[in-house]
DNA sequence: CTCAATCACTTGTGCGGACGAGTGGGAGAA
DNA sequence: TTCTCCCACTCGTCCGCACAAGTGATTGAG
């Protein structure tokens, strides 16, 4: 029994709105049928109506005015997609072959002052080499607290099949809120260079994942050879 | 008579709860009251709290989880400050020594694609020196239209005080509208190598300038060496 | 004709109730 | 002890109803 959930009413509303505007059906500036018409067009009650068209006011298709009715603004415009590379890696499922390595070491300087514990702290470091079309294409290094990893499958050798992120989330309720980023072009250390088989540059990230609290939850280390990536960015100029 | 109308109930949930969070006393993480706890405080419906709740959350202001609770992530935030060299460099004001070479000169290939000509038509190319404490820390060059640097100084050795967005402004109302980026890592050029005073890898970035209309303004190619240049970027986790 | 009251229509806000579904802990069975 | 089931609690959605308030056209008194 593969029931598929039926998305709710009010969101159906919206998505047939959305639609005849897209279409040119509503064109801006008209009139939307009232409140009353939409009840019975699609057989829901009038809050139903009202939460999606509160929404859609919300989001910039319609403006609604008291007294008079509500109208077609258009499509908003949303900010355009950015690249982050740092969440890409959290995200991303594992493959059988993907990780290469998992072992509790000694926090690294560096990587121990970005996740906020004394150097030479035990942490857990998950090693992955991603790969497209059969060769390696980027070396990336998760390292995780020993607090985070603790009743996890972070610190076991096994592939997460649904990525870092939903992982966490499933089996200890973290969850994601702000992701630090930075990126800048070296050359890659010989162990990089030797799974990349390439001593070209790399872009290295540095990648810090942070809690609602500000508790940093992981780290993320990657090299991205030169050759094979290139981070596109589209943005406004205010 | 002149009775302030009192803002709805709703709000009034809203703005309760919003100070609370501004004032540290649900602190981010925290699992605000529940629903119903909520209209005993404020004893009004469920209805009111909910659509209080839904809109703090679409808001950003919380976040709220089914069949766990409604928890608090802080004061939403403006976008954070991006890094945007391709933008900081059409900003920047020029030195006299900065300004190297102004020709010019046929477009080359990857020039010419993202500036819309054909290739080796004849652009502006004007290429700068940036240098931190007297040692060069970027090479950059602005490539330009015929048509856009047409009764502008861009083409024309002299430094431009104000940066070439204002001096684009102020002399032919040209307004930038939006910035696409490229960012990777590569090895300098001989002739960057040269200029830079060193072979070590550099984030090479490749930024278009549109105006409002999508036409191109000008083209920014820059070596920015790796081990003096890191670009952070902040984002939120949807 | 002018103007004000009225009326039909719109959206804004609010309530109480209902049922569904996800979560987590505790009671009880194995 | 361990595992499973159940139950109390959470939020998600939806309904019908009610009344307030803004808008604009019609009506009717003057």
């Amino acid at each position: 029994m593969s029931m598929d959930f039926a998305p709710p009413k009010y969101a159906q509303v919206m998505k047939a709105i959305q639609q005849r505007i897209e279409a040119g059906e509503y064109a801006p500036g008209d009139m939307l049928p009232s409140e009353t018409q939409l009840v019975r067009e699609f057989a829901v009650g009038r809050t139903t109506v009202v939460r999606a068209l509160q929404t859609l006011a919300m989001q910039g298709w319609i403006e609604r005015e008291h007294g008079r009715g509500s109208f077609v603004k258009g499509r908003p415009d949303s900010p355009p997609d950015r690249v982050r590379p740092g969440l890409a890696v959290a995200e991303q499922a594992e493959s059988t072959e993907s990780v290469t390595e998992v072992e509790r070491v000694a926090a690294p300087r560096h990587i121990a002052r970005l996740l906020g514990v004394a150097e030479r702290t035990p942490v857990i470091a998950r090693r992955r080499v991603a790969k497209q079309g059969g060769r390696p294409s980027a070396v990336e290094t998760l390292w995780f607290p020993l607090e985070v990893a603790l009743g996890t499958d972070v610190d076991k050798p096994g592939p997460l099949r649904h990525g870092v992120r939903q992982h966490l989330q499933a089996v200890k309720h973290l969850r994601f809120d702000h992701v630090t980023e930075r990126l800048t072009a070296r050359n890659p250390t010989k162990e990089e260079a030797e799974l990349l088989g390439s001593p070209k540059p790399v872009l290295g990230v540095l990648a810090t994942v942070h809690d609602a609290a500000g508790s940093v939850l992981l780290v993320m280390s990657a090299a991205l050879p030169g050759d094979l990536h290139e981070l596109q960015d589209v943005y406004q100029v205010s």
